[in-house]
DNA sequence: ACCTGAACACCGTTCAAGT
DNA sequence: ACCTGAACACCGTTCAAGT
């Protein structure tokens, strides 16, 4: 006689991403999820493989919803003005959502993100670094303007910056000048 | 009778840098320093505070590390050239101790390094900074440039880097763009 | 088919007892 | 003064037993 299912597996990761954002991390147990889901923790384990693969789930996830928003932002046409929505949804979706951000650029124990997910999130930057800075250095413009964007968010996530200063001031300033850099040929 | 001590303070960074680098950030735990420094695990709690000390002890040891290897990077008085070794060195430094590495730039959970040790790694690159970009745009100069390195060899050591190319040439190709960029005024 | 309690092998940390 | 075993409150995970 088969036990009703208390919960799926669509529950479980979005049960993850509300307590990973709530409590870190480090927070994020196989009993809080189950608490919050309504089991004990071993039956998680009819959902996902273990912690591992519940932490690739939200990966997932949260990678699905940057690349959302994103899409959304560089519709412009105008390549600078693109940019500069990319690098602007960009750093509103860490600040918005900081643990998983974190999670998104951390090194992955197990397999990380598939392929495809990848390279659907990499398509708007793309398209913009060839514009800006042509279809020959596109991967290259690419890979400094979102190294450049992740590291500073990244800094300024984990309290790195701690000089003083304004930081939206540098933001602003390491925008404008890469802007100018990808396009000036060398 | 005082029981003869067995280690030092010393020996349970140094047995934990080690680790750290051997088992990664989770493979670094109390029982393992026990063991490698030849106490039980109740012991260490003589010598540090406790998990999160230890690691900040880690810490203040890879920031003084890497600063020293910056320092002597950066003495050619060519502010370009010095950027070149900079980030030359920061990148070495990274590949070199990637767990370590990581950890520096990790949100703190406890704290993290005295500002005093703060202030004494970013002076190099703010010297640099400010010969390139000069006095007044010192440190959003430095954010930048930091914020561009410390993005590509976090983003290179989390394997981020997934749709082929050649990373070393997106390496150049930012270190390249980004000099030329600090240099000129907007 | 899914859920559960019990169990196992780990953690970090505390503490009384030894020397 | 430092070291130790025992203990506590947690983890993740497995599994036999329930429905």
């Amino acid at each position: 006689m088969p036990a009703p299912a208390q919960t799926s597996m669509t529950a479980v990761v979005a049960a993850g991403r509300r307590i990973l954002e709530q409590e870190g991390h480090d927070g994020l147990t196989m009993q809080r999820v189950a608490t919050a889901v309504g089991v004990r923790a071993p039956s998680l384990y009819k959902r996902v493989a273990d912690r591992g693969d519940l932490i690739r789930l939200i990966l997932e996830d949260v990678a699905r919803e940057l690349t959302d928003d994103l899409d959304t932002a560089a519709t412009s046409g105008e390549p600078r003005q693109d940019l500069r929505a990319l690098a602007t949804a960009f750093r509103g979706f860490a600040h918005a959502r900081p643990a998983a951000y974190a999670l998104l650029f951390a090194p992955h124990t197990a397999g990380g993100p598939r392929q495809g997910t990848i390279e659907r999130s990499s398509d708007a930057v793309l398209r913009t670094a060839a514009a800006l800075a042509g279809a020959d250095s596109a991967l290259p413009a690419a890979r400094t303007v979102v190294a450049w964007a992740h590291g500073f968010v990244s800094m300024e996530l984990a309290g790195a910056f701690r000089l003083g200063g304004d930081v939206d001031e540098a933001w602003e300033f390491g925008l404008r000048r890469l802007t100018h850099a990808l396009e000036s040929s060398d």
